[in-house]
DNA sequence: TTGAAAGCGCTAACAG
DNA sequence: CTGTTAGCGCTTTCAA
């Protein structure tokens, strides 16, 4: 049995009210029963208990983290920003995954908030309709999004990029290059709302550029099978897309290796295009082009906000500090994966390429509709 | 405020005990009591409060996770592994990072305990002089270790692969396929055990050759730098070897960009080997040669284990279930990244290969002392 | 089958 | 500056 706050009390000689306020610096102690309080502290490896603390305060000093799982990178670097600034503020934390459902949303959330956490950071399915934030609403906790699209039908402040702009702004790239039939690989759309932004972006990009709709094939979240979605494209009408947009970087990589094994050679063949910018796409060969987001500092974001939020809970919603999105900035990285569309394939060239000023900078477009070049790329 | 159990008492018109004994299952509830409890429950939303529970029946049904970092995906994988298990025993997670750091392991662990978790599971440093185990120990806190060596000093249970082992096969496969001039890029072997012990098998496998003992190079694990061990090994006297070990695919990954920017190619001028076998790693181009341990599965094993430790706490230490330590099998995975050595360059052939039966298969190993072949291979 | 009552370890008034 | 006391929400004897 651990000792507890009595133990130390009898053994210093003190009441257990001089203890507690010792322990947590409220009120004035005097010198000679503060020392002996520390030596009794120290004699009996006395911890506060957690619990018991919790329970008379009504505040747990626990932040409680849910996300849809830990197999893709960017989330467990959110959690690693979210728990430096968490520790730093005095805070622990209590984890749950959902594996993108919003029924295990539920019951991880409900998990969390029976140990009475103080605030609660997460990635929802879809929080238009999610129960899990039903609860969280309903419980009065204070909680901030992070990767979903802030939910105009629920006011809850939400750390994300804008979504929609990157898709968008991913589209615009690949044209520029030249491409022309665009493809989208993304995990369901029913599980994340970020990924179906993405592709509304993405979508709006290619409609502005006057391509024809660009094709797209759901996959599995935790079991993507690429390969069935080039199959799906390749036997479409418009044959293999020159240029492909994965809704994340996770999926881009699996991509990029179904393609590999057919023989087909990126960004020779086929470009490929990412979403998250997780550090090992930097590394790969070629490096992986992607949209950058902060995932770190989104996490730490996301606790500094709901750390303010939770001080400001016990009266008005706080002088100005408790705004409601932070729309943080996303950055192209368009490295060794996306190249100018080969021409080595037949392709369908239907209206000459509009490149926009700031697209074409990055490199330098292929000639609008020049013909056939055999000549250098051989795949 | 939320509902307590005493505000569903009174609107079931029933005692807080029978609430409570309907709510765990303890002692019989007639079924007039139950429906009305059962009806005020939803009524009020009410969610049973973890902390007085715990406080009351001294299991917080809580376990705690400690890991160095959640940037190596090799964590987060067995974070997911001891999550599913715990989850499906009802258990939830508070976690903790400690950034390779003794001090802050121990700071982690004093701050999981504060909350009188039930159980732990970590990964040291050390284990032979961690201060953190000390503190587990002194509570006397089931706890069990993952990918730290067994410590003989100490009787934790440990679930791991046999890196030393490991290490060997590594350096056999590698002298296998014909390399000479083996070298190691660490990760700081103060900060994990597990290094130590891959090197030392490493080192172990090459003697064993009748190689000269391999260069060896730390780095920082948070923010490796491989390119500075390249350097040393290059100007180091027998220049960069054709076999680089890594003690992580995180650090092979990176070595291997490093490599590549220095207009090197893998596995052609350089071999490398990683180890983890994280799931990335199979998706590069090369595929990751690496040492796959099956670390979701010793998420899920340390769990089970953990359990089973903790049901067994109130008497004694349990019949059969609880070993001391679990040796998982780890394959080695002898991908694209590590070829045979390729002749192209000077190196000092010191004597002939000795290849071993099973690593020959792998591999056509290259003839043993064959001179310089120009014609195939040419960078 | 049910209820009354005694705390689990701690904090926070309130007296002194 | 210090001690006394009343719970926080819950489980768990012990009687009824």
């Amino acid at each position: 049995m651990p000792a507890t706050i009595r133990d130390v009390a009898n053994r210093a000689g003190v009441s257990v009210a001089t203890v507690s306020r010792l322990l947590n610096g409220t009120g004035r102690v005097g010198p000679d029963a503060a020392a002996r309080v520390q030596a009794a502290i120290a004699a009996l490896g006395f911890r506060p208990n957690g619990m018991g603390r919790s329970l008379k305060s009504r505040r747990s000093r626990l932040i409680g983290v849910m996300i849809p799982s830990l197999g893709n990178p960017v989330f467990a670097d959110a959690v690693a920003g979210i728990e430096a600034e968490a520790r730093a503020a005095g805070f622990t934390l209590l984890f749950g995954v959902s594996n993108y459902d919003a029924a295990e949303e539920r019951r991880a959330v409900e998990a969390l908030l029976a140990y009475r956490v103080d605030g609660m950071i997460l990635t929802v399915a879809a929080p238009a309709t999610s129960p899990a934030l039903d609860s969280l609403d309903q419980a009065g906790l204070p909680h901030v999004l992070i990767y979903n699209q802030p939910a105009p039908t629920r006011a809850v402040p939400t750390v994300t990029v804008d979504n929609v702009a990157a898709g968008r702004a991913v589209a615009l790239h690949m044209v520029a290059l030249g491409h022309r039939r665009l493809g989208m690989i993304t995990g369901a759309l029913g599980g994340s709302d970020r990924a179906a932004a993405r592709l509304a972006g993405f979508l709006d990009g290619a409609r502005a550029s006057g391509l024809t709709r660009p094709c797209v094939h759901e996959v599995d979240f935790e079991a993507p099978d690429p390969d069935a979605a080039l199959t799906a494209f390749a036997s479409g009408p418009d044959g293999l897309p020159t240029a492909l947009f994965c809704s994340n970087d996770w999926l881009a990589i699996a991509t990029i290796g179904a393609l590999t094994r057919r023989g087909l050679s990126v960004p020779g063949d086929v470009s490929v295009f990412g979403f998250d910018g997780i550090a090992l796409g930097a590394h790969l060969n070629p490096p992986l082009a992607t949209v950058v987001q902060p995932s770190r500092a989104m996490g730490g974001i996301a606790a500094r906000h709901l750390i303010a939020l939770m001080s400001a809970d016990g009266g008005r919603p706080a002088p100005g500090s408790v705004p409601g999105h932070h729309l943080l900035p996303f950055t192209l990285r368009p490295a060794g994966s996306t190249g100018p569309v080969c021409f080595t394939r037949p392709s369908p060239i239907v209206a000459p390429v509009e490149t926009t000023g700031n697209a074409a900078k990055q490199a330098p477009a292929a000639s609008p509709v020049a013909d056939l070049d055999l000549s250098t790329r051989t795949s």
